[in-house]
DNA sequence: CCCGTCATGTAATGGGTTACATGATTGC
DNA sequence: GCAATCATGTAACCCATTACATGACGGG
């Protein structure tokens, strides 16, 4: 099981859902992926330019009236074929997500409880900023895209997103009140 | 605030509480720190050689009976005050976790649901093994090392390890019921 | 005799971000 | 006049992993 890049298939998928160009792969991905995978536009364009290579997908050459050209991708059979594959292949190894506020936190024995303590609310309230921004778009996927074909599978992983920060949330609160009863 | 490379004040942090060589601060990062923060040796012995380079820490050399040479490195005032810095500066914005399994599930109208299915409970079971994992260190540290001085910063990291897993854990056991509901 | 532990280190490679370059149009 | 949106692309850089090299000792 030799390492494959994730992020060409992100790719690959989002040509299946109706984003054909580079800007839109990246819109898409700022607004909807956002909370699992991100890219850049240093990734996308030579990656898709790879991918054609690769007869994963076809460009064309789009002239438009009042907008700059644009280059439209379109997956090609063997393109969905090698996403189908990709799709099935087992998970790799959970990953670990740098923390710096947890790393913060192990040595804070060399910091002062108020500024452990103003680290904490500030987190708390970034993470709350982020759950209500999945809840909103969890809202609006619910109302306006319910009949969408890929909706569902959507809503899942902003399920994952709300469900994990909230748990997040309520860490931060916990430790809040730990850390000022041990001061008081 | 320009982006700094955190890594070193992990390994800084490191020197203060009793990991003085490359092999000891990795084997700490790989039993304690390694649910929010890892590092390879790749990265360990030259960043220990710049930080001696940077006034941080000093180097001696030590020779050992029955065992090879050793480096042993100690924190300088400088390199404690550099860390105590970098405790109290704010947080970064929330970091973006790259999930293979999500990425996969956006997608996976491509799929068939059995193996939908089937990432979801292979990814729970690698879940609730690091539930466990991080429970039986828990344990560890509240019976054998509760008089360490970190040991309460410690406990605080390994509650945040806890609990999001465990809303992780749940999340899969819905979306397995959910998905199967669909197909019955 | 081989494996695990202790111990240090480098080179090649991979994956990704940031900054930059370019340029038209629309709306305030 | 300025900012935002649309649109594509590259070069420099940064961070990190992997594989490799070296080597002694103790236990099974």
């Amino acid at each position: 099981m030799s390492k494959e890049n994730h992020t060409q298939y992100a790719i690959l998928g989002l040509l299946t859902i109706g984003c054909n160009t580079g800007y839109s792969i990246k819109q898409m991905i700022d607004t909807s992926l956002n909370h699992f995978w991100k890219i850049s536009y240093g990734q996308i364009y030579p990656m898709l330019k790879l991918l054609a290579d690769k007869g994963y997908a076809t460009v064309e050459d789009f002239a438009q009236e009042g907008k700059p050209d644009k280059k439209e991708y379109q997956i090609t059979a063997a393109g969905t074929q090698a996403l189908k594959n990709w799709l099935k292949q087992p998970i790799s190894e959970l990953t670990v997500e740098k923390n710096e506020l947890l790393l913060k936190l192990f040595f804070s024995r060399h910091q002062d409880p108020q500024s452990v303590q103003h680290h904490l609310e500030n987190y708390q309230k970034k993470l709350e900023e982020r759950y209500n921004t999945y809840a909103g778009i969890k809202e609006m996927i619910s109302t306006q895209l319910k009949d969408e074909e890929d909706a569902p599978f959507w809503i899942i992983t902003l399920n994952y997103g709300l469900k994990t920060t909230q748990a997040a949330i309520d860490w931060c609160q916990e430790t809040k009140e730990l850390s000022l009863k041990k001061e008081g």
